[in-house]
RNA sequence: GGGCGUUUAGCUCAGCGGGAGAGCACUGCCUUCACACGGCAGGGGUCGUAGGUUCAAACCCUACAACGCCCA
């Protein structure tokens, strides 16, 4: 194996190399029989015709961080991938390539059209798939499932038919939302609502045997046609009397009842409204309990039919604009209000939805919710952040009956059929030929909402019906990873139906996180343009740099906006891995990591503080993915690789490394090899591909054929010398001190120059002993001189770093002047300190209630402040007074 | 109308009871033998407003404002 790494870091071919690799090595497959503890996923099913988004990068990037981490922590990991049929979806995209081909799905009927989606379906549909691997998805491929296989539809006709024969499952005839140009029902949660400027028209009513009119306020005019009533306040005294009596509907002159009723706000426009319970849900209510007439004056387009008389065959908007013309043309239009309203809309084509009469399947979802509302309070599933289990038990709380029904011919059909001759309805888990009555059976044309077999998703994809094996290992399933988007659509359905057939929850957690939105916090759409396509940000960046950025975003509230400037400083991170590992093996040739024991290992103060800092790295992100902090994972390694590892420990290391001490060098590779090694396995779920290259290239050999398979970091093994790395710190201190005189005063990076060390104590004196050559190195000194109170040079720049007052000479380096400005603005600073120390322990409450190891702390960075200061002040005099 | 969220450095965001942080952008010096997708140093914030609790508040409580989302 080629030891070198090119300059710098390409992902394109390496993530195509290792991703082939990774799924030919069978490393992705889970076991049922595996002895290990199950840790199972299963992921949010794509719709089959969709195209990677920002959306499901995140999604699945925390799934694939949750799945690489548990595999390597030793569980037997099922991360269950798949695709959604999506019903009214994908049916709108086969019938638009009709539509471009001339024809349309009614010309080639229901068999052909839907073998005609799913021959759509093998060619095009789930190219999602590929864009996952493309992501890096650790994903049991060979599990692959469809929410319209043979085996999940078998799921979904045994659930549908065992809740119809509890009766929860039943048919009614009732309002619906309907979208006029998909053709469908669809269910409360498929409507979005919009506020829109709209208007409210007065129309005025004439009450019949008498000259009065009434008006009636209402923001849809058209629907006056399927009007049949007009409704007042019961105890309206303007109106008291006219109750019982009737007016006459304009242009269509009908005769309808003026009725009581509180719905009515008499605060609203003049107080009286007109009835339409064909048409509005609180008209239809109200419709009810007077048994009113319902009239429907709209065909499924939305068109004025037969009961519109002269206004049949208009189109909705058209009949509103005539309605209003003709009102107008007659004196019966009082007035029009701008008037905001809230229009529903249908979340797959933007229609506006028609409230809608008609006879549709529904669940019955109480019963179901309670046990879903159970589940959540005594803990069986635990939502993070648990600020959602609020908004989920809102819902359930509120919970109504769910229109399952679709007019669309994608998807489960209904197993429901109709007898021609007898009339009677059969429900059945077998196709139905004959009615026992002998008669010819129609089978139910509309097919299942598809979140009814969404729902099923976590058992129906395991083999449910039967409890197979895969149940028995996987199910309940660990952790769901979602936005809360589909909180209500899915996750709260999945609970139901998970309880009701499996008697067990789905998920032990649901993890929700936020969604992507552009930079501006715009929803990201095609037709605004502003979308940014996951693959070309993989193209350009790499997978990783993406990923890494996605984990550090992930931990905001409801908005990620994204922006290609961070993933841009992500792909920096990568090559700053990159070429630390290029530097690390340039350094280990002829190293062999098959006997390091550091624990017996003299270490170096640099090595004692670098493995003792990878501890503290490991456990941070150990438990930081054990609390879903995805964003504290990457902060974590972010800064311990490059701040830590790279700035510091590299630096400090190539003093032994380029030395001539064959012994110091050894170790040194060693503990390079350690926190290089140990460093890639806790990056490898964020970043799994540049993690596998360099980790397969390191010298030696690997105990397992891919980091995938590697060992979860622990502490163990790991020396820790708290003592060492302290000491460290006191010597990175003075470096620091250095570096700034350095940088403040101009001095050349490379300028090698002369300082002093003049230490307050023996051990601030030994501490810089050991960490002489630490100090040379970094901060380029040629001339190093220490001790306790050590002979100064006249003319000193002066700095300090704890116990030592660092001094750096200024003949030929530093001018009197800028060392001045120096001195003043640290000098201010540290007045700064002082002063707000001083004062809050001047503040005699704070002494007497702060805890004692509070007051200490403040105590000794109080004096810390002070000293420094007054040894600079020190220094700023004898500059001042040599000017 | 009910509920939720957000408001912290120019930008994007962490932090959520003990001296304000990161990345990008910015300034200065550096083509130092892993990396200019780099190094070192530095500038920049009365943490939305007003009250309150506390020895101590960006962090807890109350009200308000702006923006956004969900439900009706």
């Amino acid at each position: 194996m080629e030891p070198t790494l090119s300059k710098g870091y390409e992902p394109g071919e390496v993530e195509k190399k290792w991703y082939g690799q990774w799924e030919r090595s069978g490393l992705f497959h889970a076991e049922e029989s595996s002895p290990k503890p199950h840790y199972s996923i299963v992921i949010p099913p794509p719709n089959v015709t969709g195209v990677l988004h920002m959306g499901h990068a995140l999604n699945n990037t925390l799934q694939d961080i949750l799945a690489r981490w548990k595999r390597m922590a030793g569980h037997e990991v099922l991360w269950m991938p798949g695709t959604d049929h999506a019903g009214i979806a994908t049916q709108n995209v086969v019938e638009k390539q009709l539509a471009q081909s001339g024809t349309d799905r009614h010309q080639l009927g229901r068999e052909k059209f839907i073998a005609r989606v799913w021959q759509w379906k093998e060619e095009s549909g789930g190219q999602i798939i590929e864009q996952l691997k493309r992501l890096g998805a650790s994903c049991d491929w060979q599990r692959e499932r469809f929410t319209m296989d043979e085996g999940l539809s078998k799921a979904v006709r045994e659930v549908f038919v065992h809740l119809y024969e509890e009766g929860l499952i039943y048919r009614d005839n009732r309002l619906i939302n309907w979208c006029p140009r998909c053709h469908t029902a669809l269910s409360d949660l498929e409507v979005e609502h919009d506020e829109k400027k709209g208007h409210l028209w007065q129309l005025r009513y004439p009450v019949e045997g008498s000259d009065r009119h009434l008006v009636v306020a209402t923001t849809r005019p058209e629907t006056m046609l399927g009007d049949t009533a007009v409704a007042v306040y019961p105890e309206d005294e303007r109106y008291r009397e006219l109750i019982g009596k009737t007016v006459l509907l304009p242009l269509l002159n009908r005769q309808i009842p003026i009725i009581a009723d509180d719905y009515v706000d008499r605060e609203f426009g003049t107080g009286v409204v007109k009835i339409t319970p064909a048409h509005d849900f609180n008209d239809f209510e109200v419709g009810r309990r007077h048994q009113l007439e319902m009239i429907n004056i709209f065909d499924t387009s939305g068109m004025v039919n037969e009961n519109g008389g002269p206004y049949a065959g208009l189109e909705r908007y058209a009949a509103r604009q005539q309605v209003v013309a003709d009102l107008q043309a007659q004196g019966l239009l009082e007035k029009v209000d701008d008037y905001p309203l809230s229009v529903g809309e249908c979340y797959r084509c933007r229609t506006v939805i028609e409230p809608y009469l008609s006879l549709q399947w529904y669940v019955k979802v109480a019963p179901l919710a309670e046990e879903a509302i159970k589940a959540v309070q005594d803990g069986r599933t635990r939502i993070v952040p648990e600020q959602w289990e609020k908004t989920y038990f809102e819902w359930m709380f509120n919970i109504k009956d769910w229109c399952i029904s679709r007019q669309i011919w994608w998807g489960h059909r209904i197993p429901a059929w109709y007898c021609d001759s007898c009339g009677q309805l059969l429900v059945s888990r077998v196709d139905l030929e004959r009615c026992p009555c002998g008669g010819a059976l129609r089978q139910d044309t509309d097919v299942l909402d598809t979140w009814f077999s969404s729902a099923l998703w976590p058992f129906s994809t395991m083999g449910w019906p039967p409890t197979t094996e895969t149940l028995r290992k996987f199910y309940p399933t660990s952790c769901l990873v979602t936005g809360f988007d589909i909180l209500f659509f899915w996750v709260a359905r999945m609970m139901m139906m998970g309880l009701k057939f499996m008697g067990e929850v789905p998920f032990r957690e649901v993890y929700i996180h936020a969604l992507v939105r552009d930079a501006q916090g715009q929803k990201m759409s095609k037709s605004k343009g502003n979308v940014i396509d996951p693959l070309v940000v993989i193209d350009e960046y790499g997978a990783d740099a993406f990923r890494f950025t996605l984990a550090a975003f992930a931990a905001m509230g409801r908005d990620i906006k994204l922006s290609t400037d961070r993933i841009a400083g992500y792909r920096a991170f990568a090559n700053k891995l990159w070429n630390a590992a290029r530097f690390a093996l340039m350094n280990l040739e002829g190293f062999d990591p098959a006997g390091i024991d550091l624990q017996r290992q003299e270490l170096s103060l640099a090595d004692a503080w670098i493995l003792t800092r990878l501890a503290e790295a490991t456990q941070n992100t150990t438990r930081a993915l054990e609390e879903y902090r995805f964003n504290e994972v990457a902060s974590v390694l972010y800064s311990f690789t490059w701040n830590e590892f790279c700035d510091w420990y590299i630096e400090l290391a190539k003093d032994d490394l380029y030395g001539s001490d064959p012994e110091a060098k050894a170790r040194t590779q060693a503990v390079l090899f350690t926190v290089l090694e140990r460093l890639l396995r806790l990056l490898h779920p964020v970043m799994p591909f540049i993690t596998e290259e360099i980790w397969q290239v390191l010298p030696g050999s690997r105990p397992t054929a891919s980091i995938m398979a590697a060992p979860w970091p622990t502490e163990e093994g790991l020396p820790l010398r708290r003592d060492g790395a302290e000491r460290m710190e006191r010597i990175m201190e003075v470096i620091r001190g250095l570096r700034n005189i350095r940088g403040e005063m101009d001095i050349n990076p490379g300028k090698q120059i002369p300082a002093l060390l003049d230490c307050k104590s023996g051990d601030a004196l030994a501490v810089m002993r050991t960490g002489e050559r630490y100090i040379r190195a970094l901060a380029r000194v040629e001339t190093l001189t220490y001790g306790v109170g050590i002979e100064r040079p006249a003319k000193a720049a002066t700095q300090v770093a704890g116990e030592v007052e660092i001094l750096v000479p200024l003949a030929g380096l530093i001018d009197l002047e800028a060392e001045e400005q120096r001195l003043l603005k640290e000098i201010a600073r540290l007045d700064k300190d002082v002063a707000m120390f001083e004062k809050k322990l001047a503040n005699e409450a704070f002494v007497a209630k702060a805890p004692p190891e509070v007051l200490a702390k403040d105590r000794g960075k109080l004096a810390e402040a002070k000293d420094k200061a007054a040894i600079l002040q020190r220094s700023l005099e004898r500059i001042q007074a040599m000017k």
